[in-house]
DNA sequence: GCCAATGCGCTAAATTATTAGCGCTATTTC
DNA sequence: GAAATAGCGCTAATAATTTAGCGCATTGGC
């Protein structure tokens, strides 16, 4: 687990990488469209090569189009990325982050949601911690 | 909220951001000693004086040495941090959220603290949606 | 008070990231 | 199938980041 990818990447490069974890899967002039200071077409197409060359994204032919995914799946790199927030910010604490959601207006579930999160809870009990 | 710092900060900035968040404060010496790739000595006062023009760190003097803090707090931070890592990984959902950190061996938590997050729920339920 | 050690921050140099120009190829339109 | 359009990726330039050297200031020991 030595360097993660989210430590190392330049600006531009996370920025990609963000646009291209929260689509899935994206073309240049799509990424581009969603990049801040939206650079040339080229200059989106030479970091999109260099992703590629650094391992980050796979390049496929889609109608016609180049069209770019994560290599890692987004389950390993929100892992990794809830990690490194859980050690910035709670002291590694799920516990504290989990009650920062809840008091944030802004991502605080509804009733509805909060009762599938009770259930997950409870099933979560016991088991997991099989060791 | 126009541009979070997170989106702006170069790569050696970011690091250390993160490295001032997770400790509360700490010294030129402090940081340097986190940083990879370990830098020179002026080189990370240099980056320190950047992020201190830039208003992100604040400077105070401390038993004869510089002591940098965040200007903005944890608790801003790590709320802007979460909802921008809502919505790259998990479709902006909570729930989905929480449920990674769950079933996460690296992050799921014992059963004592599943029973306060669940009391936590049940505090949070019909109060928070006032609106 | 003097010397050594630690800390500091300026400046200029080196490295890295970011960019657009350009010409080529593939695709679409008529 | 010719012309127009869209997409592509190389290359070289520019801009930003990151770096260490250095000399000055402050602190601590004796």
């Amino acid at each position: 687990m030595a360097s993660e990818p989210e430590i190392t990447l330049s600006r531009r490069e996370r920025q990609i990488m963000d646009i291209v974890y929260r689509r899935g899967r994206a073309s240049a002039v799509e990424i581009r469209a969603d990049l801040p200071n939206r650079p040339s077409d080229s200059a989106v197409r030479a970091l999109l090569k260099i992703l590629e060359d650094k391992g980050h994204l796979h390049r496929e032919k889609a109608e016609g189009r180049n069209v770019y995914s994560p290599t890692r799946t987004r389950n390993q790199a929100s892992r990794s990325a809830l990690r490194r927030l859980l050690k910035t910010f709670f002291d590694g604490s799920t516990t504290q982050a989990v009650a920062a959601l809840l008091n944030d207006q802004e991502t605080s579930p509804s009733d509805e949601e909060l009762n599938r999160i009770a259930e997950m809870i409870e099933r979560a009990k016991t088991k997991g911690d099989a060791k």
